[in-house]
DNA sequence: CAATAAATTGTCAAGTCTGATAATAAACTG
DNA sequence: CAGTTTATTATCAGACTTGACAATTTATTG
């Protein structure tokens, strides 16, 4: 009776393209002129679609929350039973450990921005704290005798380490900064052992 | 025989607005209308003294540089004898280890930025690989036998949490993180010790 | 084909940002 | 006090951004 909705699949694009602004120009920087052209569609169309920018920058952190999750989870549904941790840290350290590469740039620039937006900070934060989470109960399957509090401080800090030098990957050098703190993470984890 | 200089004076003030924008909005969101604002100056002052807003963003990335350098320097060398590492490794991890707490801030978003200036990205490579010798250096003076390698491993760890625990702060419940990651630096030093 | 609901395009007004330059005021020196 | 150098203010044009709404096109269904 109408002409059928393609709503969903703008709002993926749209959404997709103004990650890839984000990750470049910062949230601020990320003008809904360029994440039209970035899209290849009308800046009317963003609007129509998804909404004004405020609207646009929950639907992009409540996207990337949930992308970001969903991969994680995909990943430890893929480990192996030899070598589990090892593997695990392998891929959280691999440059771009996930889909695009830019994903952690996008989530440190929503995090920077949330500092204006109570709504978008909570959001960010429960996002946080099951990554974090994620990673503490992978470190618990490897060291079932390691306390709570150890396994939560050293989860904290291998979340840490994969941020940031996801984050220092501009200033170029971040293939040995990556192989360093990898190394850095397993040392961190083996602290678990005794 | 003419007016007395101020640019020096207003250099400093300029920068110092420009950082506090640039921790709160990233480079891009820092608009040289905002910087004059927060400075409490005519905007036409900042292209007089300074320069355009290239210009400043490289003269910010200097004294950033230069300054964080400076303050480390300073933490270092006022460092007791006993327990040397272990009140280093608190400073850093102190919620605003650095006099004003958002100098990390400023940092990161200069780090995003040097994507797209290699002027920019040299310097702050620079920074980064001074930042972390520091570490590694008070690291091989705790553990002497401790290899080179190891040693960079720990360190790039180690500044990385702190980096990370500094950038996430905007999330709220920063004192626990910061308490967590610096008992994992702790770990990681301790790693050394074998 | 006609009705209809949705996508798309076009356009406006208001506001902000930047770079540049001219005009004015201030402070010092001889 | 007159001259000179510098700080400061004022102003301009051009470009970019955003929000809003009207007009138009397009695909589907009865």
């Amino acid at each position: 009776m109408a002409r059928p909705r393609v709503t969903e699949a703008r709002r993926e694009e749209i959404l997709e393209a103004f990650a890839r602004c984000v990750a470049r120009d910062g949230v601020e920087g990320a003008s809904l002129q360029k994440v039209a052209d970035e899209a290849g569609l009308a800046r009317a169309l963003l609007r129509h679609h998804v909404g004004n920018r405020e609207e646009l920058v929950l639907a992009l952190a409540e996207r990337f929350c949930r992308q970001s999750l969903a991969e994680m989870a995909e990943l430890v549904a893929a480990l192996p039973e030899r070598k589990r941790l090892d593997t695990f840290i392998a891929a959280l350290f691999a440059p771009g450990y996930a889909s695009s590469g830019e994903d952690l740039k996008v989530g440190a620039a929503l995090v920077n921005a949330a500092e204006s937006s109570p709504e978008l900070r909570k959001r960010l934060r429960a996002w946080y704290d099951a990554f974090e989470k994620i990673v503490a109960e992978e470190l618990g399957r490897a060291y079932p005798k390691a306390r709570r509090g150890p396994r939560a401080e050293v989860a904290s800090g291998i979340v840490g380490m994969a941020f940031s030098a996801d984050s220092l990957t501009p200033l170029g050098d971040g293939k040995a900064l990556f192989a360093r703190s990898r190394r850095a993470a397993l040392r961190l984890a083996a602290s678990l052992e005794r």
